[in-house]
Formats: structure tokens, C-alpha cells, sequence
DNA sequence: TATAATCTATAGTTTGTACCTATAGTTTAG
DNA sequence: CTAAACTATAGGTACAAACTATAGATTATA
């Protein structure tokens, strides 16, 4: 059975004749009749009385009318629903991100998203580079949201932004009154450093090396939120990613930047290297690197605020 | 786009693979890759992606996968589908009755019809000859249920039962006293008729015609139901179909057959000549024909019952 | 009543396209 | 580094659906 095979019995149903069927269906009348005769093989049923003048339905032909009929409603629609789905995102979006992200761009990417997607399903897997890496490769993953660097030849990246690590001190502590900071500030001080399994754990370390900065490490953490209480409670100073500095609006630590040369790490979205960017995927890329602007901008905002609290105090 | 097209594209996407596709579809697997080809072309989507040793759906093969199986599950039932549809006659019927069968054959044959096919609908057309004629040639009536004659050369006949015709008279008349009743007898009581309008009417003139009887109509009317009033009460005789007798269960008229030359109608099924009976009009016609058996048959034992209820009063 | 018009089915031919084989070009596994 | 496995391309074959022409039958019209 083939689909022009009902298009024309229903066009015979629906014409009440061969003729006018076949000019309806832009063939010659006798091509017609010949796929309606092998329909009617096929089905093991006549379709059609053949009367003179008048075609009438049998039994099986009025039974097979409302079914051909589905059947090409379906196929005829199927593009455009295709379209539809591709364009409403009504597909799913498997995510991987690391740890030192996902807290605080996460939610509101979440929120983002699904208020463009509402139908989309996202699948969200937070783990550390090298896991995530495994997952892309093995298409587990569609989009990884991390940081560089990535040298797997399997794996394309693409920049997203750069966000600087900021050192992170508590209120008290005697380097907050130095006016600028510099590198080599640092070599004195007890350090206090994420565990290297962690990209930005490897990424400090490096910086550090590259300086020649040699820090006494006095505590090794696997979770940045760990880190902040410490030095918090003046146990020591760290390096943390600005976003973390952005989303907190705790006030418990202060955070200075480095002058002069900056340490940064830059986030990417990374993919198979053979895959095709679905259009989901694409869109939270963009969502992702809004949701850090819009983070910026909120900060900044809350400090003009603080600033001007402290006026009026004052 | 044609079903074989879809069929690929689901064993594509279940096996993952284009040659293992190909086994399952017992073809070569270039066909199967260019048919694949074609489709995506026709949606102007890629439903695949191709990465080495593994085949990945992309948005738009997603899209497609559950509505190609619907499409496809709907086309291979349609042959069992329509073949359970014709056996349990889940059709519809329209039937054609004259007047002067109908109030004694359609009640009890209804009844019967819609216990062998609760699915079917079953249209009742009652009218006269002429107009169930006209229906059926113009493909309005499936199955006319009528008595002969029926020249039209259009129609197919089957006789099923003859229907003898029987004296109606008063339970006094003078009549009921004799033992035998003879055509001749007619010819000095006054009559009682049917329109010409019906058939009926038509067969009892011109039986009386052959019989060269020329009884004294003293009224003509459209229902049989008013001549057997009009003869209970003695207004005079008639002769009406034995059907009637046999649903007459008053006893307010005596019925009495005619010694030697009973007249008769023959009941027919007539269908235009170059239609195919349907299983349910044939049904029907057997369905008819049984009605009247049983008719009969309950007629009889009505008959001994009051016999021996005769004998238990005396 | 004869003729023209209309319809479907059949016969024979042409064309299209789905199919095949062979093979190139990759990638993965051993 | 070779062998095996996979998909895509090229070129040829064959089947099947299309076409034209026409027969056969019925209906409408002159």
C-alpha cells in the first residue's frame, strides 16, 4: 500500500467518478484505475461499485474512507508539525555543567529558559570537565557549559566570556587596607584552595606557578561556598571566580581585584565536534551568557545602592 | 513522501544504523540512504545525524519518529480493520418497505437485525411501490422489501414467501356459517377495498378481474387496519393479507381461505440490477423471510391454544 | 432512432524512479 | 597498520507507474 494509492481512492470516494478523480489528481484516468484495481487487491475487497455513471462505496470502500482520509491528514500535516516542533523547541536539551558554574548561573538560566521553551524538556548534568567531556563524546550530552582549558581534539569550543577570579578576604583582614593589590601580595598570606579536581582548583594552581607564587595552603575543599566561609571566618584568603562575588549578597567577605595582570578564566559552551548545535542548544548558550551580563549589571547596581546607605548613615 | 519512505526512516531510527536498517528492510542499503535523502529533502530538515559508527535523530527526526509509527500503524491495520468492518457489519443499511408488509414484518425483523448486528444502523424507508422503486434506482434504497409485480427492467428480484390473500368477515356474517367458501361467494357481498394507490389494492382488483367477480366496493381506503375495523363491525368483507392475520391476535374478525384458487402475493427483495448485495441487505432479506415463519408459526399455536381453551369452557 | 458525448477498462508503450552492484572515503577495532 | 564496518556516490538495471490510444458501454441530444 502507498499513500498516492489513497490519495486517489479518496479522491474517487470523494469525486464520484475516475475521471474527475484523475484531474483532480493530475494523472491519466487509466494510471488511476489501475492503482485503485491494486488497492483493491491488496485489501482483498472491492472498493467501489462500478454502476453506470455513478461510482458508488462498498461496505469495505465506506470503511476504509475516514481511515485513508487520517492517514493523509497525517502525512500532509507532518511538515509543518515538524517545523512547529523544531521551531517551539518541544525537543530535549541534555546540559552538562562543572561546579564552579552551575551555582550561580544555573537557576537563572533555568528560569530563562523555560519561560522561551515552556515546552522543552532540559536535562541538566553537573560534574567536573573530565566527566562531562565523557558525555559529549558519547553523545550523552548534548551542550557542556565549562571552562577552558579543553584540548580534546573530539571536542569544539566556543567563548562565552571571560570572568576574572577576584581575591576573596574577610572584612578584617590587613590586606583590605591596602588601596592596590598586587600579585605578590599574595606569596605571604595563608591560602585557602579549591581541590584540583576541580578545573578552577587546577586553574589557581597554575596561576600561581606562572607568578611564582608558592601560597601556603592551609585548607583544600572540594565546594567554593566552603571556601567563602573560611575566609569568612579569617581563616585565610582564596581566589573565586567573580560570579560567585556577583551572586553574593551575604557582604561576609570582602573581594578585591588584582591589579595589573588579572587572573581569568573563560567559560565556553562545548560540544561534539561532528554535532550540529540543535536550536535549543544554541538559544542556551545565548541564555547562559546573558544570565552572567545580567548578574554583572545587578551587582553593580546593589553596590551604588550600599554606597548610598552608607551616605545616608553617615 | 510515500509510506516506504517512512518505513526507512523508523528502522533507521530504531536500529541506529543505515545498513542494519537496510537488512531489516530487505533492501540494498544505497536505496535505503537515498530514499532517506529524498524525505529529508521533501521536509527540508536533516532527520539525522550522521557521526561516525553512530546514527543520532536530530530536532526534526524526533519530531517525525512518533508520528511516521503512528502513520504507519494506522496504514497496517487499515487491511484487518476493514475486513472486521465488513464481517461485523458495522455498516449502514437502507431499506425500502411497502405499507401493507411493513406494520407485520418490520417490527419483529428490526428486533432481529439489531441483535445480529448491534453495530449497524439500519435505515427505514416505508412507501409505496412506485417511490421504493424510484429510491432504488437512484441509489437511495439498498434493498426493497415488496410484492411482485415488478417490471422495471432496472431491478433484480428474489421471491422469498408467498403471503396468501384471506376472507375477512364479521364473526356473525352469513358467511362464516358455510363450510366451504368459494370465489363466487364475493361476487353479492358488499367489499371492502384498499386504494389502488397500493399494490395490495391493485393484486385484489385484479384477481377479481380474472375471476371475473365485480363485488360492490363500499369503501376504499389507505390502511389495512381500517379495513379490519370496518369488517368488525360488519360493514362488509374483504380480503386481506394472511401476515395480518397472523399479528392479529383480537380475534375481532373471523379469517377464512378460499377453497381451491387462494390468491396469493409473492413478497419479493428487489436491489438495482447492477449493484452487488451487501452482506448486511442479504442478511436482511434472510432475517424477513424468518420473521414471517416465525409469524406463522406462533399463529398456529395461538390457534390451539384457543382451541383447547374452547374445549376447557365447554 | 441515430449520433454524439461521456465514462471506465484494456492494451501496448514510454518514462521515471527505486532498486541493484561496485566502490570510494571514513572511522573504529584488533 | 591492517582489517572490518559503515555511509555516500556512481552507474546501470528493472520494475512499476505513467502515458496514449481505443474498445465497450451507457446516457444525453438531435
Amino acid at each position: 500500500m502507498e499513500l498516492h494509492q489513497l490519495r486517489y481512492f479518496v479522491a474517487v470516494a470523494e469525486t464520484g467518478g475516475f475521471s474527475k478523480a484523475a484531474k483532480r489528481c493530475y494523472v491519466a484516468q487509466p494510471s488511476l484505475s489501475q492503482q485503485i484495481i491494486k488497492l483493491e487487491h491488496e485489501l482483498g475487497q472491492e472498493l467501489f461499485e462500478r454502476l453506470s455513471r455513478k461510482i458508488v462505496l462498498t461496505e469495505a470502500g465506506k470503511a476504509l474512507l475516514p481511515r485513508a482520509k487520517l492517514i493523509l491528514k497525517e502525512a500532509a500535516s507532518i511538515k509543518s508539525a515538524i517545523s512547529e516542533d523544531v521551531d517551539s523547541g518541544s525537543g530535549t536539551l541534555s546540559v552538562g555543567m562543572i561546579p564552579t558554574i552551575a551555582p550561580y548561573l544555573l537557576p537563572g538560566s533555568l528560569d530563562r529558559y523555560h519561560r522561551s521553551f515552556p515546552i522543552s524538556r532540559i536535562k541538566i548534568n553537573e560534574n567536573l570537565t573530565e566527566r562531562l567531556i565523557k558525555g559529549i563524546i558519547n553523545l550523552d550530552i548534548d551542550l557542556g557549559i565549562m571552562s577552558l582549558p579543553i584540548d580534546d581534539p573530539l571536542i569544539h569550543t566556543k567563548a562565552l566570556f571571560d570572568d576574572p577570579l577576584v581575591l576573596a578576604l574577610s572584612p578584617g583582614h590587613p590586606l583590605s587596607k591596602s588601596k592596590n593589590i598586587r600579585i605578590e601580595d599574595l606569596k605571604i598570606v595563608p591560602f585557602i584552595a579549591l581541590d584540583e579536581g576541580h578545573c578552577l582548583g587546577e586553574q589557581v594552581k597554575s596561576f600561581c606557578y606562572e607568578k611564582q607564587i608558592n601560597p601556603e595552603i592551609i585548607c583544600r575543599t572540594w565546594n567554593l561556598s566552603t571556601i567563602q566561609q573560611c575566609v569568612s571566618f579569617g581563616n585565610g584568603i582564596s581566589l573565586v571566580p567573580k560570579m560567585l562575588v556577583m551572586k553574593d549578597a551575604s557582604n561576609s567577605c570582602e573581594y578585591r581585584e588584582i591589579k595589573g595582570q588579572s587572573p581569568l578564566r573563560t567559560v565556553v559552551a562545548a560540544w561534539h565536534k561532528d554535532r550540529k548545535l540543535s536550536k535549543l542548544a544554541t538559544e542556551f548558550i545565548s541564555i547562559v551568557s546573558e544570565e552572567y551580563e545580567t548578574l554583572a549589571e545587578s551587582k553593580l547596581q546593589r553596590n551604588q545602592t550600599s554606597k548610598r546607605d552608607l551616605r545616608g548613615q553617615a
